[in-house]
This record gives C-alpha cells, sequence and structure tokens, in this order.
DNA sequence: TTTGAATCTGAGAAAACTCACAGAAGATTC
DNA sequence: GAATCTTCTGTGAGTTTTCTCAGATTCAAA
C-alpha cells in the first residue's frame, strides 16, 4: 500500500480496524521493491505519488509480473484517466474524496473476484454493483429492488438485445408463459427514473424480441 | 440438436425459451445430414444417442469440416469419458443432471468464445446476431422479428440454396403443407428494405426449389 | 407462342405486442 | 396496527406485425 501523508495514515488505520494487515510505503520505488520482496492480497496506489507517475509505477508492477490486484485512487473523475489507470494495469478506480464504506467494499470485491472493473456506465448512468448504487451524472437515483436487478442486468449487456424471456428468467425466474407483463411494467418504472430531460430512452424496444440498453 | 425422447423433447422447450431456434434430430444421421445442408451455431449431442456411439459422431462432425461448437450431455461422470469427449471435438461437456441454467450458461459462454467472426457480410449487407441488427453501408435498417430471423438464416447459408420447406421450419416452424404464401411475402418485404438501389436483389429465387443469398 | 405452375406483391383483416394506468396483495417501517 | 413502499395482476387503447387472399407477373416447358 502506499500514499502520501496524512491521507496514507488514515488509510492504514480504516483498513486495519477491517480487519487487513496493510503496509505503508513512501514512494513508488520502495512499493515495487516491497511488491517484489513478499506478496499481497491487493494494492492500494494514490495516482498522485511523490516523484513519479501513479500509472508508470502500475505498469511497472505488472510488468515485474505482480499479478495482485491494483486499486487505483484519484483526484481526478477524467475519463482518459480512467481509460489509462485501467490500460496501466489497474483493476478498479476510486475517486476522492470517497466513503471509506465504500473503499473498503471495492477491495473486497477485488478480493473476492481476483480483477474486473466494478462499475459500469451507459451514457450519463453509472452502476456500482458493488454498492449497489445507481447514479445519473453523479446524483443517485433510488431504485428498488426488482428494478436494479432488472437494470443491473440491461447494463451488463448493453448493447446487446435482451429477450423478454432471457429478462424474465434472469430477473424473476419464471416458467415463462409468455402472457406476463411484469417486465413492461419495471420497464416502465425504469424508463420514468432514468429518462427524465431525454429525448430519446436510453431502453430501446425491440418489438417482438426484448429490449436492448443504449446504442 | 440430438437427443432422445421427452429430454429432447425438453430441451427443445427450453431452448426455445431461451431465444434459440433448435432442431431435434433422431439419430447420428440425421445431424450429419441437417449439419452439412445448413449452418448451425451449436450442436447439443447427447452421448448415449440411438444406433452410434456419440464420440463418433463428433468426430463424423469434425471431419467433415463442420466447426460449430458441440456441447455434449451425458450421464456418466468419468474422467476417461470426458478426455475422450474433448479429444472426440466437443468443446464442452455437462453431466446429468444438469440444471437447465447451467446449460443455457454453457451454450451462451461457447457462442461467445467461438464468435470470432461476429457479423455477418454479404455484400454492403452487415448483420450482427449479438446486437441483434442489421445495417446497409453503415446506417441501421428496421426489421420486424421474422423479417429479422428469415435473414439471419439466409445470410448464415450465404451462396448456399435454401429449400422452401427450411425456411419455412426454421423460421416458422411449419409443418409444411406445400401450399403456404407467407414465405414468398417475408422474402418481398425483406427485398423492399434491403435492396434499394441496387440493381439486382441480393436474395435469388431458384425456382422450384427455395432461395439464395448473394452469389 | 402458348400454357400452366410458381412466384411476387398490394390490400386488408386478424392477431400480437407494448404501454400506461389503476389498484390489490404483500412486505416493511414506524 | 397504520402508513408506506414494493411487487405484481388486470384491463384497454393504440400500434405494429403477421398472415391470408387474390390478381398480376414471371418463367420454363411443350
Amino acid at each position: 500500500m502506499e500514499d502520501d501523508g496524512s491521507v496514507g495514515r488514515f488509510l492504514v488505520q480504516a483498513t486495519s480496524e477491517a480487519g487487513f494487515s496493510p503496509r505503508l510505503v513512501a514512494d513508488g520505488a520502495e512499493a515495487l521493491r516491497l511488491a517484489q520482496s513478499a506478496h499481497f492480497d491487493l494494492i492500494l496506489m494514490d495516482v498522485m505519488v511523490p516523484t513519479v507517475n501513479g500509472f508508470q509505477i502500475c505498469r511497472q508492477l505488472r510488468d515485474s509480473k505482480i499479478r495482485a490486484p491494483i486499486l487505483m485512487l484519484t483526484a481526478k473523475d477524467l475519463v482518459e484517466d480512467k481509460v489509462e489507470g485501467l490500460d496501466s494495469g489497474a483493476d478498479d478506480y476510486l475517486v476522492k474524496p470517497f466513503q471509506v464504506a465504500e473503499l473498503l467494499a471495492r477491495m473486497r470485491a477485488l478480493l473476492r473476484r481476483g480483477a474486473g472493473v466494478t462499475t459500469l456506465t451507459v451514457d450519463d448512468l453509472e452502476l456500482d454493483p458493488v454498492m449497489h448504487q445507481v447514479s445519473r451524472n453523479g446524483t443517485r437515483l433510488e431504485l428498488s429492488a426488482t428494478e436494479y436487478a432488472l437494470l443491473e442486468y440491461l447494463m451488463k449487456n448493453a448493447g446487446r438485445v435482451l429477450t423478454r424471456s432471457m429478462l424474465l428468467q434472469h430477473v424473476w425466474r419464471y416458467d415463462f408463459d409468455g402472457s406476463d407483463n411484469v417486465l413492461d411494467v419495471y420497464i416502465s418504472y425504469l424508463r420514468k427514473k432514468i429518462d427524465v430531460g431525454r429525448s430519446k430512452s436510453l431502453i430501446k424496444t425491440e418489438r417482438g424480441v426484448g429490449y436492448r440498453m443504449g446504442y
């Protein structure tokens, strides 16, 4: 684990209390040395580390065959940063300031899965499976459990047509009997929540087939 | 797809509901014949098929250059069977009894994996089975569900003549009675949409036989 | 060239599909 | 135990899709 000054010490305390055994290092060079000398389950790294660029350290870690999931912390919320972060080998990305609870949840998710980007994005809609939260342009949307499950499935398959029976089976585990309009109702609920002020719905109807998210 | 009796019919129903268009055949010989006469995305095969050994049929399919992923179903859980199954050219292996959800997941995984070429192209016409989209020179065409199903089948078998009964069975699942005009109507619908500004239709009529896409 | 069968296509009826709304039933919270 | 939220069902309107029918056209064989 590496970070600067007070934030670093704060994180050491927070993660310790959550049951982790963190090691704090001062800069990228030290991080590399430590990571090569011992196994770590997870690497938490601030992009704004002293001396070197965080993305470079990330690449160097990957180049030296260190496969532990890397969670990047950054103050920036720029798309290009996100892209560069992920391209350089990071597994997830967290923008400061953040809630400790979210940090811990993401750490656990990374440890559980080993890897993978945690948030799904379509247009200005963002879904965070770990936190079970959906936001549009930063403002949170309140969804019920079923609405959330449906949206998550749609977003995981953004651009792809999901048939009515696929959706029913996945979200409701139904014996599909073809006369069910629960799905229609929930699509309508979702649209009411995610499409306010949009000219076209993010959820497109493919008549006779099913629905498609985006595109 | 091939299997015996009730299990076969059950699988036909389950996969239909999940959005597939299954064809059930009685034995290995019929499977071979059908697979050679038209393209299939995936072959589901019970090792315990009538008459011949399932592994043999698998080899014959591969020998006759059929590359569709093969998913083998078997009652046995023996390692040597698994090895023989995979050696004979199967791509995956599922032991009975199994959950339908798992079967569908494995089918989707095989389709995803084998999807080296995701889009079908004939002339300037492009069809993307995953996205369920058809475009001509980049502009999208709006097709109804039946129109799409028909076009997809034609494009998957581009250059091959598809008989009227094959088309009717695949798209409509009809008891073909020889007097049916629905096919003609839909061919006409398709031509209207995909042939605008073309001197010759992409869909050729093979009088007395059926239709052929391109070439 | 004629003839009969096959194919094409326009029109319209029937069926299917989607959506919106209202409200019942069930779960949860206070 | 009342109020609220969530889930699901039922209904009907509006629209699209599907299919049938019938007449026109094309094709190939005689």
